[in-house]
DNA sequence: TATTGTCTTGTTACCGGTCACATGTGACCG
DNA sequence: CGGTCACATGTGACCGGTAACAAGACAATA
């Protein structure tokens, strides 16, 4: 920058204006010093000018995984939104290491400005963070611990998706969930619920199985799924899957013996055998959502806090359909 | 950390020895310091660090996109070392911005210290990286233009798929590939021809259709196999899916009347009707690898470069068979 | 006892920008 | 014609560490 300077007659201050479209330099000192730039093959520091200004134009985003579609495609949604706004995004996964460490490594050292944080645990130790740093929440319920939230309504699709049963004629509907530590499935049960509440149905607490989100956990949950069951909430895509696959291998058609619905409407889920009725989460626009708020966090004064709350579609495929007649 | 000096009545500096574990620093002292650190919750300034010392610890890592599930988990790979190792990974797709807009970005002005980059483009222009930048690219062919190299072997990959639709008897072989202007669908081809050569097969251009890696393409390519072929390879997954949903949907079976091959393994590839027999690649250990090489080339001095190849495996299951008789 | 060497600790410059403020220059005005 | 003001530009400090080297303490040796 000190060449820049003296290549152009002018003074580095100068060239810090010109680079940062400061107002108040003349067109002519501009152009000598975008030419001395150009000359030279001038290009600021981002570490030095980080250091300097105190603050890093580096967001965080941790997610657990990135293996999960879901996760990956919120973060990619979060990119496109924070690169367009000259922020560059740190990655960091914390499946293998708890969740203070990433706080230690990105904050607390002051490597970010802001973070993302896409969680399903309701426990997740956001307190680790000092309490006004910039941090916007994906969760899976409303909650209050934090200023900036992010989330899906779990409790609205799973009662969308027991209704779609509901309305279909089912009266016995399973439900299959996830780890029962994490928020979107507590909040997927109490919509469950509710629905069959309203329909005047009381729940029979031997219908609801617990997975662990993947197909193979759907496959085992039908065998201690009652036989009256006509339907089933899967609570993601992957366990319905297995679901319908171990319906099949038990000789049920699948939606006439048993209707089941998923949530997530993954890629490839009109492609299933039957195609896949399931709850479509925009997660893609998640993330920008999510990028945007914190955006919103940095630029504005410490305002108050907002929660947008997002919704889940109901896509109607071929899983589900009304019960057989009684055989 | 001048403050944690004055409270622990030495120099700044002995607090950065016991901070990087120099040797030199005497029990006693080291313990004051340490007692001081934690008094004052001291936390050392990761961007200060950086600017002294003219590294970042930072690493970027470049990938078309991280909606496609390969691309995500190679990158949870790489975090995944990068992490031990003491890096944070920076991300940044290509997919809506040229890719030496990232370069500028991330490299020219200094923000990471290596690089890690997906690509499926043989003409990306790793050219407008300064040529000593480490980077590790992870690609679909051997190249010479680069230093490190990870790369799967797509020939090889794509003669062992079609190698065993040859053993199962099939002569009449189709084909669907990605864009013809990424590098592991023209490697792939050459294994398909490769292996249809080998067994004394001449190719019959139309047997080829070139789709866009969507499930939709491979649908669309059916309706141009010629009715002639009784098997096909799909070069991915989706591709294969979306031939097999066509094939069914024109009243084939699969895969008594049409076999179908795909590539990548792809989560779920188990529970398609039927289950999809494909080349399945460790995407996760992928991106360990690159992570590996990329901190090799940091550690080591300007050593020669290094191409690391890694292989498909052929994972058998019902989407292939045996010719039926014809009919 | 003086010399040398080793080990621990301190001193100062420096990385490359930004910030706050000082200075210079010309236009405009009474 | 001197004073004021707006605007363009320059000056030096500073951000928080690390690097290189200096210096002090103490033991071993001549």
């Amino acid at each position: 920058m000190r060449d820049v300077a003296a290549l152009a007659g002018v003074s580095h201050q100068t060239v810090s204006r010109v680079i940062n479209h400061a107002p108040g330099v003349t067109a002519a000192t501009r152009e000598a010093v975008e030419a001395a730039i150009h000359q030279l093959g001038y290009r600021p520091h981002a570490i030095a000018r980080s250091f300097a200004e105190g603050r890093t134009r580096t967001l965080g985003c941790v997610a657990p995984n990135l293996t999960d579609f879901t996760y990956a495609s919120n973060m990619e949604g979060a990119e496109s939104v924070l690169r367009r706004h000259g922020y560059d995004l740190l990655f960091a996964s914390y499946h293998d290491r708890p969740f203070e460490s990433v706080v230690e490594t990105l904050v607390a050292r002051r490597r970010i400005d802001g973070l993302i944080v896409i969680s399903p645990y309701v426990d997740l130790p956001v307190s680790a963070l000092p309490a006004d740093f910039p941090l916007v929440l994906m969760g899976g319920c409303p909650r209050e611990d934090v200023n900036h939230l992010v989330y899906l309504d779990n409790r609205d699709g799973a009662r969308q998706a027991t209704e779609h049963l509901l309305a279909l004629g089912h009266t016995n509907i399973a439900q299959v969930t996830g780890p029962q530590q994490e928020d979107c499935v507590i909040e997927r049960d109490a919509g469950y619920r509710e629905a069959l509440a309203a329909a005047g149905i009381s729940r029979d607490p031997l219908l609801t199985l617990e997975g662990d989100w993947s197909a193979t956990s759907g496959y085992e949950a039908f065998a201690a799924i009652p036989p009256e069951a006509t339907a089933a909430v899967a609570q993601n895509d992957r366990m319905a899957v297995g679901l319908i696959r171990a319906a099949r291998d038990g000789g049920l058609r699948v939606p006439d013996d048993l209707s089941v619905i998923g949530f997530d409407d993954m890629p490839l889920a009109s492609y299933f055998d039957p195609p896949l009725t399931t709850m479509r989460q925009d997660t893609f626009a998640i993330g920008q959502t999510c990028a945007e708020q914190l955006i919103a966090a940095l630029a504005g004064s410490a305002q108050d806090g907002r929660a947008v709350r997002l919704v889940s579609e109901l896509v109607v495929r071929s899983s589900t359909g009304p019960p057989a007649q009684r055989r």
